[in-house]
DNA sequence: ATGATTTTTGACATCGTTGTCATATATTGC
DNA sequence: GCAATATATGACAACGATGTCAAAAATCAT
């Protein structure tokens, strides 16, 4: 089976590869009896442009990076599934580069894909989406990007965001419906800057509803499992314990979850456990944790969609650039009247 | 910052462009004064070979393929990690291709992945690497290409897999060993190959110690976390429940966990969990999960070192192109004396 | 029917690298 | 010191597509 070139093609149509190469990429200016017996010759053939002269000849790549902190967590698979599905709609590839900040040889890295690559594009998960050295690198070569939820603006790059505030603004406003006055919250990282949104509209919920926040019952964890179970000891484990605790991710609000079984303490008579993010988790345990679905994959699909579109790769980030997608509250069995 | 072309390096280091690329490429013939000297303008330029010319020049693309089934799952993402890292030292790219069996146009998906990308090779991740329609496509377009985990030999294709059987057998004889004698299974599904290797070490471990499977404590699940509930359900929820579950991954041991906890079913002490697996699901608990580590990681980057050698790439699979890699014993708090 | 205009088509150069092969230079043996 | 050999180097033509631009064909207006 060897190679079928637009050569091959050409000849076997009757047309120059020109005129090929034109009904490949649905550009005007063909007849259509001749569009047709191009795509059957096409189709006869199998035959596929080399990716790679098609790159070379072109200043296109049909190449986009996902670069990302931690591609084995839950939160990244979500992301790079909903960016892959979209990449192959628009007949483009994905290249997942991980990018290990704490690494010294990280900007080699990331600049070797960039100029080795050609990347039509790239799309910036968290946490490094605040990264300023990072956006830098891509900004100074001229890459197109779209940033996932990103903490503040930035003037070329695009972005694709959640309303992290109004989600954990609504989650609190409903444990707090519920009865719950006591409220701990298990905070985030400082890294990502999502946890202070999420901690912001905490606190928003709390004062809207003109009740003071326990500051011995908010603790800050680091989203993984471990720091939700360490969390929850420290927030349980005293007589005076809140009723409820918000945990700012799913992983954590496990590891709570987990500590109130430990503790001989029922979920959720005696204590609603809510988290953040509608990921595995969140379904892992019994019963199930009441959390936000947060649009991870449709996110990083709408930042394919960005990148691919020419209008942003020309003129640098319009308005159609920024994207706030809608999240949902999910109510499941961990949360309940207090 | 426009581009710099091996022209550039070429004109400043006063040698002619083939030189450079016998530098670049780390090729011989070249004296060493004039190497250092080409090297040290490649730094001060900054210079990176265009990956697409050079793939279009020679005939390797330096790109890798990772077929998968589910990229969201844990166990794919361990795999892509393990072989995204082995890919960047490489000096390789990796495109992950998601294969869904079950869509009547997969075969063009990976057909146009093949053709376009002209891939130097392909790692096959399971379940898929069972199923003959796609390895064909690889073996007829003469794709290097390396299952993970694969049920039996392909003539032209490397294989690395770890001893499911084996590690099936020490776990189950290890639970013989606290004590246990009536043992429930949870197999995985039939489209795992993995499924049936891991039950036959359950039942050659039961066989050697010279104990009855009860045939109505082997229940059939779907490595789904929902179906460790439902089988856990099964298993436990009755006067005559075993001391012992083994279900063979650790999303369904986790189900089991939950379910017996649900049931105030004290673990260990009366009734003891395995998984098989090691991943984020049998921390993600309390107590965490005795299981099974397997080196996914590891079985990936050894498909990379595989495909990447160059005397895979001409005479098909030698003997070290099939690896069995070492798996190990976890023990955790889910399983104690019967 | 004729020239003016528009639409289709193809020749050819080009993208940035590497393979091939001929040539230039260095090394060896005697 | 001079062949004979080995080693270094570069000229040039690929690789397989697309961009540019000029030529050819079709359409239109009169």
């Amino acid at each position: 089976m060897s190679t079928v070139t637009i050569k091959d093609v050409a000849a076997r149509a009757g047309v120059s590869p020109k005129t090929v190469s034109r009904v490949i990429n649905g550009e005007d200016h063909v007849r259509p009896e001749i569009r047709e017996a191009v795509q059957r010759v096409v189709a006869e053939l199998n035959y596929r442009p080399n990716a790679f002269a098609r790159s070379l000849s072109s200043s296109r790549s049909y190449l986009l990076g996902l670069f990302i902190d931690d591609p084995v967590s839950g939160y990244a698979a979500d992301v790079q599934h909903g960016a892959l599905l979209r990449c192959r709609e628009r007949s483009y590839h994905l290249v997942v580069e991980p990018v290990e900040l704490n690494r010294p040889d990280w900007k080699d890295h990331v600049r070797a894909s960039i100029a080795s690559l050609r990347l039509d594009g790239a799309i910036i998960a968290p946490p490094i989406c605040d990264a300023a050295e990072l956006i830098d690198l891509f900004r100074e070569s001229d890459v197109p990007h779209v940033l996932i939820a990103p903490s503040g603006e930035s003037p070329d790059s695009g972005a694709v965001r959640m309303d992290d505030r109004g989600a954990a603004r609504e989650m609190t406003a409903y444990l707090i419906g519920l009865g719950h006055r006591h409220i701990g919250l298990v905070q985030g990282p400082l890294s990502h800057s999502a946890s202070a949104r999420r901690e912001e509209g905490f606190r928003a919920a709390m004062a809207e509803a003109g009740i003071a926040v326990d500051e011995d019952a908010v603790l800050r964890g680091d989203f993984s499992f471990r720091s939700g179970l360490e969390r929850g000891e420290a927030l349980l484990d005293r007589t005076d314990r809140p009723s409820a605790v918000f945990a700012c991710n799913d992983d954590m609000a496990l590891g709570v979850l987990i500590t109130a079984m430990k503790l001989g303490i029922a979920v959720p008579q005696s204590l609603s456990v809510a988290g953040f993010d509608d990921s595995a988790s969140s379904r892992a345990a019994w019963p199930q944790i009441t959390t936000i679905r947060q649009p991870k994959a449709e996110m990083a699909a709408a930042a394919v969609d960005i990148l691919v579109d020419p209008s942003f790769r020309k003129k640098s980030a319009g308005p159609q650039s920024r994207l706030m997608l809608p999240h949902a509250l999910v109510v499941r069995g961990s949360t309940g009247a207090a």
